[in-house]
DNA sequence: ATCCCGTTGA
DNA sequence: TCAACGGGAT
Protein backbone atom coordinates (compact mmCIF):
# COMPACT_ATOMS: atom_id res chain seq x y z
CA UNK A 1 0.00 0.00 0.00
CA UNK A 2 1.71 3.01 -0.85
CA UNK A 3 0.47 6.37 -1.32
CA UNK A 4 1.71 9.67 -2.35
CA UNK A 5 2.28 12.45 0.06
CA UNK A 6 0.39 15.05 -1.24
CA UNK A 7 -2.43 12.81 -2.05
CA UNK A 8 -2.52 12.34 2.01
CA UNK A 9 -2.63 16.28 3.04
CA UNK A 10 -4.99 17.01 0.38
CA UNK A 11 -7.01 14.62 1.60
CA UNK A 12 -6.34 15.45 5.43
CA UNK A 13 -7.52 19.24 4.47
CA UNK A 14 -10.75 18.22 2.42
CA UNK A 15 -11.98 15.97 5.63
CA UNK A 16 -10.74 18.68 8.10
CA UNK A 17 -12.43 21.70 6.07
CA UNK A 18 -15.44 18.96 5.77
CA UNK A 19 -15.53 18.49 9.65
CA UNK A 20 -15.23 22.47 10.27
CA UNK A 21 -18.50 22.67 8.57
CA UNK A 22 -20.69 19.71 8.73
CA UNK A 23 -19.15 18.04 12.04
CA UNK A 24 -21.44 16.94 14.64
CA UNK A 25 -21.63 17.39 18.48
CA UNK A 26 -22.31 14.60 20.05
CA UNK A 27 -22.38 14.06 23.77
CA UNK A 28 -20.01 11.54 24.22
CA UNK A 29 -17.13 13.41 22.05
CA UNK A 30 -16.82 16.05 24.50
CA UNK A 31 -15.77 13.65 27.09
CA UNK A 32 -12.64 11.08 27.45
CA UNK A 33 -13.44 9.26 30.73
CA UNK A 34 -13.04 5.93 29.31
CA UNK A 35 -16.20 4.94 31.22
CA UNK A 36 -18.45 7.00 29.47
CA UNK A 37 -16.24 6.46 26.44
CA UNK A 38 -16.46 2.64 26.44
CA UNK A 39 -20.31 2.60 27.40
CA UNK A 40 -21.05 4.88 24.35
CA UNK A 41 -18.55 2.87 22.36
CA UNK A 42 -20.15 -0.52 23.18
CA UNK A 43 -23.36 1.13 22.58
CA UNK A 44 -22.46 2.41 19.07
CA UNK A 45 -21.78 -1.21 18.00
CA UNK A 46 -24.52 -2.19 15.16
CA UNK A 47 -26.30 1.02 16.91
CA UNK A 48 -27.07 4.34 15.26
CA UNK A 49 -26.51 7.36 16.51
CA UNK A 50 -30.05 8.83 17.46
CA UNK A 51 -31.18 4.79 19.10
CA UNK A 52 -28.11 5.67 21.39
CA UNK A 53 -28.44 9.31 22.74
CA UNK A 54 -31.07 9.09 25.06
CA UNK A 55 -30.05 5.65 26.58
CA UNK A 56 -26.13 7.01 26.55
CA UNK A 57 -27.29 9.65 28.71
CA UNK A 58 -29.88 7.82 30.81
CA UNK A 59 -27.43 5.36 31.68
CA UNK A 60 -24.65 7.30 32.47
CA UNK A 61 -26.79 9.15 35.19
CA UNK A 62 -28.09 5.55 36.60
CA UNK A 63 -24.46 4.12 36.65
CA UNK A 64 -21.99 7.28 36.37
CA UNK A 65 -18.65 4.88 37.52
CA UNK A 66 -17.27 1.48 36.68
CA UNK A 67 -18.12 1.08 40.34
CA UNK A 68 -21.59 1.85 40.06
CA UNK A 69 -22.17 -0.63 37.33
CA UNK A 70 -20.55 -3.80 38.97
CA UNK A 71 -22.57 -3.57 41.89
CA UNK A 72 -25.81 -2.99 39.34
CA UNK A 73 -28.18 -6.07 39.00
CA UNK A 74 -28.26 -7.58 35.95
CA UNK A 75 -32.47 -7.09 35.44
CA UNK A 76 -31.50 -3.34 36.27
CA UNK A 77 -29.01 -3.25 33.65
CA UNK A 78 -31.21 -5.01 30.98
CA UNK A 79 -33.97 -2.71 31.54
CA UNK A 80 -31.48 -0.18 31.08
CA UNK A 81 -30.60 -1.32 27.90
CA UNK A 82 -33.95 -1.93 26.97
CA UNK A 83 -34.78 -0.56 22.97
CA UNK A 84 -30.59 -0.76 21.92
CA UNK A 85 -31.14 -4.18 21.03
CA UNK A 86 -28.02 -6.93 21.16
CA UNK A 87 -28.47 -7.83 24.71
CA UNK A 88 -24.98 -9.59 25.09
CA UNK A 89 -23.93 -6.03 25.54
CA UNK A 90 -25.26 -5.03 28.72
CA UNK A 91 -24.13 -7.81 30.24
CA UNK A 92 -20.19 -7.52 28.61
CA UNK A 93 -20.20 -3.90 29.76
CA UNK A 94 -21.14 -5.13 33.65
CA UNK A 95 -18.27 -8.05 33.36
CA UNK A 96 -16.20 -5.61 32.46
CA UNK A 97 -17.05 -3.27 34.87
CA UNK A 98 -16.21 -6.50 37.70
CA UNK A 99 -12.82 -7.06 35.68
CA UNK A 100 -11.78 -3.58 35.94
CA UNK A 101 -12.98 -3.36 39.72
CA UNK A 102 -11.26 -6.32 40.98
CA UNK A 103 -8.52 -6.97 38.38
CA UNK A 104 -7.52 -3.40 37.66
CA UNK A 105 -8.49 -1.69 41.24
CA UNK A 106 -10.95 0.85 39.26
CA UNK A 107 -8.34 2.09 36.38
CA UNK A 108 -9.15 1.14 33.17
CA UNK A 109 -6.18 -0.29 31.36
CA UNK A 110 -4.29 1.75 28.58
CA UNK A 111 -2.72 -1.23 26.91
CA UNK A 112 -4.06 -2.99 23.79
CA UNK A 113 -3.59 -6.73 24.80
CA UNK A 114 -5.38 -5.83 27.77
CA UNK A 115 -8.37 -4.14 26.28
CA UNK A 116 -9.14 -6.68 23.81
CA UNK A 117 -9.43 -9.22 26.59
CA UNK A 118 -12.51 -7.59 27.50
CA UNK A 119 -15.61 -9.22 27.10
CA UNK A 120 -17.01 -7.32 23.37
CA UNK A 121 -14.32 -5.20 23.17
CA UNK A 122 -12.43 -6.43 19.43
CA UNK A 123 -10.60 -4.36 17.06
CA UNK A 124 -12.52 -1.68 16.15
CA UNK A 125 -13.25 -0.31 20.19
CA UNK A 126 -9.93 -1.13 21.57
CA UNK A 127 -8.69 0.96 19.08
CA UNK A 128 -11.36 3.70 19.71
CA UNK A 129 -11.28 3.42 23.80
CA UNK A 130 -7.29 4.00 22.81
CA UNK A 131 -8.21 7.30 20.89
CA UNK A 132 -10.87 8.42 22.15
CA UNK A 133 -9.89 8.09 25.87
CA UNK A 134 -6.31 7.85 25.87
CA UNK A 135 -5.28 10.28 23.39
CA UNK A 136 -3.16 7.80 21.62
CA UNK A 137 -1.92 8.69 18.17
CA UNK A 138 -3.66 5.30 16.44
CA UNK A 139 -6.33 4.49 13.55
CA UNK A 140 -9.23 3.02 14.17
CA UNK A 141 -11.22 1.54 11.17
CA UNK A 142 -15.42 0.89 11.31
CA UNK A 143 -17.38 0.30 8.41
CA UNK A 144 -17.98 3.97 8.00
CA UNK A 145 -14.06 4.95 7.51
CA UNK A 146 -13.31 2.08 5.80
CA UNK A 147 -15.82 3.24 3.02
CA UNK A 148 -14.06 6.60 3.21
CA UNK A 149 -10.81 5.63 2.47
CA UNK A 150 -11.90 3.18 -0.64
CA UNK A 151 -13.57 5.75 -1.96
CA UNK A 152 -10.79 7.91 -1.68
CA UNK A 153 -8.47 5.83 -2.47
CA UNK A 154 -10.13 4.17 -5.59
CA UNK A 155 -9.59 0.66 -3.65
CA UNK A 156 -11.37 -2.52 -4.61
CA UNK A 157 -14.16 -3.51 -2.21
CA UNK A 158 -12.52 -6.73 -1.50
CA UNK A 159 -9.74 -5.07 0.08
CA UNK A 160 -8.81 -6.69 2.97
CA UNK A 161 -9.17 -5.07 6.93
CA UNK A 162 -5.82 -5.35 7.33
CA UNK A 163 -4.63 -3.44 4.23
CA UNK A 164 -7.24 -0.52 5.48
CA UNK A 165 -5.70 -0.22 8.77
CA UNK A 166 -2.34 0.26 7.08
CA UNK A 167 -3.82 2.74 4.79
CA UNK A 168 -5.93 4.48 7.65
CA UNK A 169 -2.66 4.73 10.18
CA UNK A 170 -0.84 6.18 6.79
CA UNK A 171 -3.25 9.06 6.40
CA UNK A 172 -3.12 9.82 10.04
CA UNK A 173 -2.61 13.47 10.56
CA UNK A 174 0.12 13.77 13.57
CA UNK A 175 -2.37 15.78 15.70
CA UNK A 176 -6.45 15.92 16.89
CA UNK A 177 -6.49 12.19 16.30
CA UNK A 178 -9.65 11.99 18.19
CA UNK A 179 -11.32 15.03 15.88
CA UNK A 180 -9.82 13.33 12.84
CA UNK A 181 -11.54 10.18 13.35
CA UNK A 182 -14.95 11.91 14.29
CA UNK A 183 -14.79 13.97 10.58
CA UNK A 184 -13.73 10.77 8.83
CA UNK A 185 -16.79 9.19 10.30
CA UNK A 186 -19.31 12.41 9.74
CA UNK A 187 -17.80 12.85 5.79
CA UNK A 188 -18.01 9.20 5.40
CA UNK A 189 -22.06 8.92 5.92
CA UNK A 190 -22.45 11.16 3.16
CA UNK A 191 -21.38 8.50 0.96
CA UNK A 192 -23.27 6.31 -0.61
CA UNK A 193 -23.25 2.74 0.55
CA UNK A 194 -20.58 0.31 -1.01
CA UNK A 195 -22.31 -1.26 -3.63
CA UNK A 196 -20.91 -5.19 -2.94
CA UNK A 197 -22.28 -4.66 0.94
CA UNK A 198 -25.60 -4.35 -0.63
CA UNK A 199 -24.80 -7.25 -3.15
CA UNK A 200 -23.94 -9.58 -0.55
CA UNK A 201 -26.91 -8.64 1.38
CA UNK A 202 -24.97 -7.66 4.17
CA UNK A 203 -27.20 -5.40 5.94
CA UNK A 204 -30.18 -7.94 5.50
CA UNK A 205 -31.86 -9.28 8.31
CA UNK A 206 -34.56 -12.42 8.43
CA UNK A 207 -38.03 -11.14 9.58
CA UNK A 208 -38.76 -10.34 12.84
CA UNK A 209 -42.25 -11.16 13.29
CA UNK A 210 -42.20 -15.01 13.99
CA UNK A 211 -39.03 -15.14 14.49
CA UNK A 212 -36.24 -16.85 17.41
CA UNK A 213 -35.01 -13.66 18.15
CA UNK A 214 -38.36 -11.92 19.14
CA UNK A 215 -39.04 -14.77 21.66
CA UNK A 216 -35.78 -14.39 22.85
CA UNK A 217 -36.44 -10.65 23.18
CA UNK A 218 -40.04 -10.94 25.56
CA UNK A 219 -38.24 -13.26 27.39
CA UNK A 220 -35.70 -10.89 28.38
CA UNK A 221 -38.01 -8.26 28.81
CA UNK A 222 -40.43 -10.49 30.99
CA UNK A 223 -37.46 -11.17 33.29
CA UNK A 224 -36.89 -7.47 33.94
CA UNK A 225 -40.29 -7.19 35.59
CA UNK A 226 -40.30 -11.21 37.17
CA UNK A 227 -37.85 -12.94 38.82
CA UNK A 228 -38.69 -15.90 36.79
CA UNK A 229 -40.80 -17.33 33.94
CA UNK A 230 -41.46 -21.19 33.01
CA UNK A 231 -42.00 -22.45 29.23
CA UNK A 232 -45.38 -22.56 30.18
CA UNK A 233 -45.42 -18.98 30.41
CA UNK A 234 -43.40 -17.82 27.28
CA UNK A 235 -45.81 -20.15 25.70
CA UNK A 236 -49.38 -17.96 26.46
CA UNK A 237 -47.40 -14.79 25.91
CA UNK A 238 -46.02 -15.44 22.61
CA UNK A 239 -48.46 -18.60 21.23
CA UNK A 240 -45.24 -19.77 19.65
CA UNK A 241 -44.37 -23.61 19.08
CA UNK A 242 -43.06 -25.48 21.94
CA UNK A 243 -39.75 -26.09 19.90
CA UNK A 244 -39.38 -22.32 18.70
CA UNK A 245 -39.42 -21.35 22.59
CA UNK A 246 -37.10 -23.82 23.61
CA UNK A 247 -34.66 -22.95 20.68
CA UNK A 248 -35.12 -19.48 22.06
CA UNK A 249 -34.10 -20.53 25.64
CA UNK A 250 -31.14 -22.52 24.64
CA UNK A 251 -29.45 -19.75 22.69
CA UNK A 252 -30.08 -17.43 25.50
CA UNK A 253 -28.40 -20.24 28.08
CA UNK A 254 -25.35 -20.70 25.35
CA UNK A 255 -25.08 -16.62 25.44
CA UNK A 256 -25.03 -16.92 29.47
CA UNK A 257 -27.93 -14.40 29.38
CA UNK A 258 -30.08 -16.99 31.88
CA UNK A 259 -30.16 -19.79 33.23
CA UNK A 260 -32.16 -22.95 34.14
CA UNK A 261 -33.43 -23.98 37.54
CA UNK A 262 -35.70 -26.75 38.41
CA UNK A 263 -37.42 -25.60 35.03
CA UNK A 264 -37.47 -22.09 35.75
CA UNK A 265 -35.37 -19.74 33.58
CA UNK A 266 -34.02 -16.62 35.46
CA UNK A 267 -31.83 -14.25 34.31
CA UNK A 268 -27.79 -15.28 34.87
CA UNK A 269 -26.44 -13.91 38.29
C1' DA B 1 -40.21 -4.04 3.95
C1' DT B 2 -35.67 -1.65 4.60
C1' DC B 3 -31.90 0.15 7.07
C1' DC B 4 -28.11 0.42 10.56
C1' DC B 5 -23.16 -2.12 11.69
C1' DG B 6 -18.85 -4.73 15.61
C1' DT B 7 -17.84 -9.04 18.28
C1' DT B 8 -18.00 -13.76 19.22
C1' DG B 9 -17.53 -18.58 18.58
C1' DA B 10 -17.73 -22.46 15.74
C1' DT C 1 -14.52 -17.61 7.07
C1' DC C 2 -19.23 -16.86 8.41
C1' DA C 3 -23.65 -17.07 10.79
C1' DA C 4 -25.91 -15.17 14.75
C1' DC C 5 -27.07 -11.38 17.49
C1' DG C 6 -31.81 -6.43 17.57
C1' DG C 7 -35.43 -3.16 17.70
C1' DG C 8 -37.40 1.00 16.21
C1' DA C 9 -37.61 4.85 12.75
C1' DT C 10 -38.90 5.45 8.20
Amino acid sequence: MKVDVQEIKSFQRKIREFYRQHGRELPFRLIDDPYAVTVSEIMLQQTQVDRVLPKYRAWLKKYPTWKKLSLASNKSILASWSGLGYNRRALYLKSIAEIIIEKYHGVMPSDIKELKQLPGIGEYTSHAILIFAFNKRLATVDTNIRKALLSEFNLPPDTSDSEIQELAQLVLPKTKIRQWHYALMDFAKTLPKEIHLIYKNKYKQSKFDGSIRQIRGEIIRQLTTQPFITHKDIAKITKRTETDIAQAVSDLQKDKIIIIKEDKIYLQK
